[in-house]
DNA sequence: GCCCCGCCTTGAGGCAGATCAAATCATGGC
DNA sequence: GCCATGATTTGATCTGCCTCAAGGCGGGGC
């Protein structure tokens, strides 16, 4: 059974307006696209949690009893066979949204790879604001859109692409650490490991490690630290991520 | 730049009352969850298309200007890489729809691969409709959620499932021919070629066509024809899908 | 009914990435 | 600071699927 800690701050939250009005994911997530009114509703629905590493949000098999935002950290998503072979289906950061697509049970599990928050609604009250809020329905047809297309990037990658390629395209789609030094050199923070990237891109530990030891030899990128990437070359990254070289 | 056929027959359907009260893929559809009065608006909205094998529904990297449903026929869905690497992301049948994933260009295309009809809409038109019909909306919500799933499965499929755990998932979500006789034969059609399902799974055309013998030969199904798959052992192919042989 | 053409099957050999094994390295607890 | 422990890197070998190369076959056109 999932046990998560539910922080006991609804009368803190009641005494300000609400606590969405400093959710740093607010400009991030569907919150951003609706107006104050119907996110003081919202708030009054959300429960907020605080996980540590490695606790779950949703097991696969449970009741689908709520849906999730995520306010800060990361989250991996995953699916498993039967004898543990594991396909991390997607990270989810700041923003993200969680846990609509299902029927009567999760289909998919999702762990917290390092300290979350997160806004926790119970399905049936989300079902109804949804049918009174139609710009919270827009902006998650919107959202779900928008996966579906990441979806099928993944697709092609886990399908057709090289280990290199595939490593490549990864680090470009993680978020930069350092938007205000956009220059040529980006930073890319992984709060994953490399069983993690591997289980991701569908390859093996060794594999992930030796291509990133290939492309720091090449000197396209520069580990800081285990999770810390400095990518030196942007254009040749690029070019290696869609196959052409 | 796109050519399709559109049929003249906006006079004809005005005659009796719309094109939908006939339409073979309504109950499948979006269609089926709104009322007769937001259909007749869908359907004075529609052009209805007829396309032969191999015509183009949408061409990746042209200006996302129109949603579709397809009723009657399939269709694939691919994205390229620039060396012509193909993955095929997904088949559409009766009452699949297709478009909305979009931004200002479509970043996939969608080809015929047997004849084909369909409806097409004017995205903005759509969207319009969309504001002002609710139960399209959640309908249309409820589809992409659906499709997300469906891509989750098919990413674990191509990241973690070795070729003959991929055809035979492959064989057992096809859409079965006969329900009317769903006993422990059921019969599947295959309207892609094996290039097409090699570019679904992710492997080549022999490696695929070596995995259908295999199949065969251990008497799991039976090939009436290159396009006509019965499933001798169901249970059996559900077991190798999954892993547990 | 026959022929052609494209699709499919089958075979032989090669290779990218997996597997197995062994250092080496980071990191948190004390 | 030192140590224990798990994560990462590196190396050697193996293998499932790919690549290359012939045949076989089915179905549409005449």
């Amino acid at each position: 059974m999932l046990e998560l800690k539910v922080l006991p701050t609804g009368c803190a939250n009641r005494r300000r307006s609400n606590a969405c009005d400093t959710c740093g994911a607010r400009p991030l997530s569907v919150c951003a696209s609706i107006d104050d009114a119907d996110l003081s509703r919202l708030d009054a629905l959300a429960e907020h949690l605080d996980l540590q590493s490695g606790e779950t949000l949703i097991q696969a098999d449970e009741a689908a009893s709520h849906v999730f935002n995520i306010t800060s950290g990361s989250v991996r998503v995953y699916r498993l066979l039967s004898d543990g072979r594991r396909q991390i289906t997607g990270f989810l950061f700041a923003g993200d949204f969680l846990g609509l697509a299902t029927g009567d049970t999760y289909v998919f599990s999702a762990e917290a790879i390092e300290p979350v928050t997160a806004c926790r609604f119970r399905k049936s009250d989300y079902r109804t604001l949804i049918r009174e809020t139609p710009a919270l329905e827009t902006a998650l047809l919107d959202r779900a859109n928008h996966e579906l297309v990441a979806a099928q990037n993944q697709m092609l990658l886990l399908g057709r692409k090289t280990a290199l390629e595939r490593v490549s395209t990864f680090l470009l789609e993680m978020p930069t650490q350092d938007p205000a030094r956009p220059g040529p050199q980006e930073r890319v923070h992984l709060p994953m490991t490399r069983a993690e990237i591997a289980d991701y891109l569908g390859l093996t530990i060794e594999t992930v490690s030796r291509v990133f030891t290939r492309l720091k030899t090449q000197g396209v990128i520069r580990l800081i630290s285990l999770s810390e990437v400095r990518i030196e070359q942007p254009d040749v990254l690029r070019a290696l991520a869609d196959g052409e070289a």
